[in-house]
DNA sequence: AAATAATCGAGACGGTACGTCCTGTCTTTGG
DNA sequence: CCAAAGACAGGACGTACCGTCTCGATTATTT
């Protein structure tokens, strides 16, 4: 019934809130035992619930992807001009940030729901083909950059030392500029240099 | 004497090749039996090399960060223009990703010795300061993308998508035009298309 | 509760029974593995009821004694004649041999609980002191003496070579005429025969 | 030649010397290091000697022995009374005794040469024969009573609670009061006690 | 006396058992 | 009927010892 499936959805959730607490608070090393224990939880309920760690370390993940996906989805990226929805991205990505890095030094990792992938892998498909992205390199890579900058910029506000609203101009910022179709910055100095 | 410290170094180099390979292709599930045999050597042995499995993986950190070292040292950032130094750097520190991947996915990581970090946040320091970078970004925080760009392209380079080359030269690219000093171009374009 | 702990007195038990087969079987080589294989159990588990495999060993001498102690208990040592006693006393032991020897060919042994040692203390005191038993010897040394002559006879049987009964008896009819206050036999021949 | 074979067997004695001495004090579990340390010698050494820690305790066990069957020899039992044959046969065999129990208390042992083990069976048989032993008792069943008798005999020298001599001569009456074919001691006592 | 051979210690190595810890499965007990 | 508790098999970890081996260094032997 559905008064059921909420409460297991909620003892779900206060598991997988836990998990991602003893994860960050300490490693991969963290046991099984330690993360029912700080979900208020017998070991074998939490096995109930998920049949593995490497489950319930994806689940974990698909929160994050979840999460992430609402996001994405309210920042309609299909209706704004490339480069806000870059900057609509970086915000919301960096945002989501902590639980996100948690997934990302894991080992298992890797769940990026369609739901995420999609929609940006479309935004650099449109973009490239109505020319506000420079031609050259595959949707793919830039995806894979454009990933690996935001990992960046969440890294650095790992420490607090700097803001949310930083990183995420920082990362806009760069990467607009890097990717833009506009006349190319004379960087060929590079080549001159080394003529 | 010199001749079995010798022998001494080049087993527990051979072990770390080892575990690198074994790490690389089993993941963290790889058993310290099946490194040891990857070797050719008895478990006994590869514990009389590493006291624990973190040990051995930081020792693994160690061996990537030297290479790293030497290819850093080699590219004589300070003798050349800022955009001949990152192209030489995201070539260097990207051939050298296969180790540095396997380590960065495990929870220990994070050895990269000053000789690594040192002389790059010098060249940010360097390029911000003789004007070659445009103002308004920290060198840590340049750093952080910079690295978070070299990460994203080691694995778009892991499934063999694209090679080394291509892989630096986008790096390059994108992370030179998104940080040159020179007449932006004109992203104003978000904001106009916003009002 | 009492259902439990009755289980796991049985579980217990049952690896005593079983390491004492393998140990027999095997000699001091057998490993712990074959020994909770032998019990139907894993290695684990074994290591559950006994930290060592000396508190194992000492467990199982402790199973030994205590069949022990019952059967000298049952024997009602203090109210039958020295002779009775003694004949009891050697039957009941080397009935319980086969553990007893295990144990004693083994390092660890020597636990003969005070139940055991006590009443046989208490059975040469008594004799000695209502002269039924020859002075001249100290209680321990008659025990020792006893004892050894026990453990011989337990091992005459090892091989089957002849039953209990009859090494009972032989140990009993040496002993009581060695011991016995009686006139005593002419054996100054020795001293003669040494002038 | 002849001083190298020298020097080689005084090697050996020393090693087994060590031995003795080192697992009389720490048991079985004193390691082969330990022992090879206490001989002021290489482990490597040592098993240049011994093929096998099996082998080295069975050598011991040998020195033991031949040490015995040169006593037993010297005893020369078949040229005096049975009585007399018995009491230089305890003393020989208790004086003996240190070694002789350190071997019994391991899980190997039984090496007791026919140069020990014949002699006394023989003795046994002549005393048979010519009636100065009770009839009734096997002469195998005779020896490993008196063997027992012995060895709790040499345990009650242990703990340095009575000195050889005193042990021997226990040894000595009670056995030999126990087998003497003389008018049995009225021990039906015991019968007559049970009605 | 010099060259050659034997023997030594030192210590690395493969292998295996030990005792510990964690995982994933199962059963028992209580609310 | 489901959660908590906890026992169980299995397997990896890190430690210690065994028996094998190779290395130089120190002796003895031989020429």
């Amino acid at each position: 019934m559905g008064k059921g499936e909420a409460l297991r959805d909620r003892t779900a959730e206060a598991i997988i809130e836990s998990a991602a607490a003893v994860l960050a608070e300490r490693g991969d090393a963290a046991s099984m035992e330690e993360i029912a224990n700080a979900a208020g939880v017998g070991r074998a309920t939490l096995y109930r619930y998920f049949a593995n760690r490497t489950e319930m370390l994806s689940a974990m993940a698909d929160v994050g992807a979840r999460e992430l996906a609402d996001r994405i989805r309210e920042a309609d990226l299909q209706t704004v001009p490339f480069e806000e929805a870059i900057a609509r991205l970086a915000r919301g990505i960096i945002a989501t940030g902590s639980k996100y890095i948690a997934l990302g030094t894991d080992g298992t990792r890797r769940t990026d729901s369609a739901e995420v992938i999609e929609p940006i892998r479309a935004l650099f498909g449109r973009a490239i083909a109505d020319g506000s992205l420079r031609r050259g390199h595959s949707p793919d890579l830039l995806m894979s950059l454009f990933s690996g900058l935001i990992r960046g910029a969440i890294e650095a506000t790992r420490g607090h030392r700097l803001g949310i609203e930083e990183a995420a101009s920082a990362v806009t910022d760069l990467f607009l500029r890097g990717v833009s179709a506009e006349p190319s910055p004379p960087r060929a100095k590079q080549e001159r240099s080394a003529r």
